[in-house]
DNA sequence: TGTGTTATTGCAAATGATTCTCAATAAGTT
DNA sequence: AACTTATTGAGAATCATTTGCAATAACACA
């Protein structure tokens, strides 16, 4: 859980548009946001914060943590909260649909690889792209 | 090797622009060139080639499977040959430098997660970063 | 080898995502 | 309540990339 609290431990002021944004994240179904859907999302529920404040929320959430950003294929930035925690991404080139897993074998092999190289790693992003088998899913795949 | 045939293969005239393109990455000693760098290097051998040819004659050269697209942090897009073996990136934040390595047993991992999760899995896209060890590099780690 | 048909190019304007400028405003401080 | 400084909003600016369109080059064929 993430609270107002975390804002100032990260040094930054309590304001309204962090709270939104923050409480959108905190409440949102989805748990991937693009600075876009953050915005639509808040003028949809009435909350007005300018795009550009939206993303200069974003950028020092994940400066501070509390945010993570995924750069999928597509060009634009995806948050999610952090909770520190380490996963990687699956995703469906069809739809869209996102699933997260942490596989204990890739990370330690990654570990290896990087040493053998003489790189002291600090993280990797990893994304498989595949089509799924959800029911909404535009070309479903059937089995 | 990538010969001029490789372009009719592919259903596209042999024109100078692609030919010019095709040659830089055969010849470069980058070996990954985003479209500004292919602009640039054209310009500087005397070459002169438009930047949207450019940017269409790498999409054209990605579809047609002589070149592969990356998206690294930061970005924009890098391209290189594509010799059909996969292989994945690790990439150094202080100089850029580049590495490449295929693991067996982290694509094996990959094959089954997704089936764990039933994707049919197209590719996927593995970047680690970190700091390496060259001389060169001006925020070198010392081991 | 000329000539036509069509793909390809160049240029400049358009786009999409993101960042920046700057004056107005709100936070936290005393 | 007043003050100092960070933060915000609105729009212009930027960066990578794409697109429209008229000029041009490839290739097929006479």
């Amino acid at each position: 859980m993430h609270t107002p609290k975390d804002l100032q431990k990260a040094g930054l002021k309590i304001t309204l548009p962090r709270l939104k944004v923050l409480n959108l994240f905190e409440h949102s179904e989805n748990h991937h946001l693009s600075a876009e859907d953050v915005y639509k999302e808040l003028l949809a529920s009435g909350e007005d914060v300018s795009l550009a404040t939206v993303y200069r929320v974003l950028t020092q959430f994940e400066l501070s943590g509390i945010l993570q950003r995924h750069n999928f294929e597509g060009g634009k930035s995806v948050f999610e909260l952090n909770f520190g925690e380490h996963h990687d991404h699956i995703v469906c080139l069809q739809c869209g649909h996102l699933e997260e897993f942490y596989d204990p074998a890739i990370e330690a092999r990654q570990k290896k690889i990087a040493a053998e190289h003489g790189f002291a790693i600090h993280d990797h992003s990893l994304y498989i792209y595949g089509d799924c088998t959800k029911d909404k899913c535009p070309n479903r795949r059937t089995e």
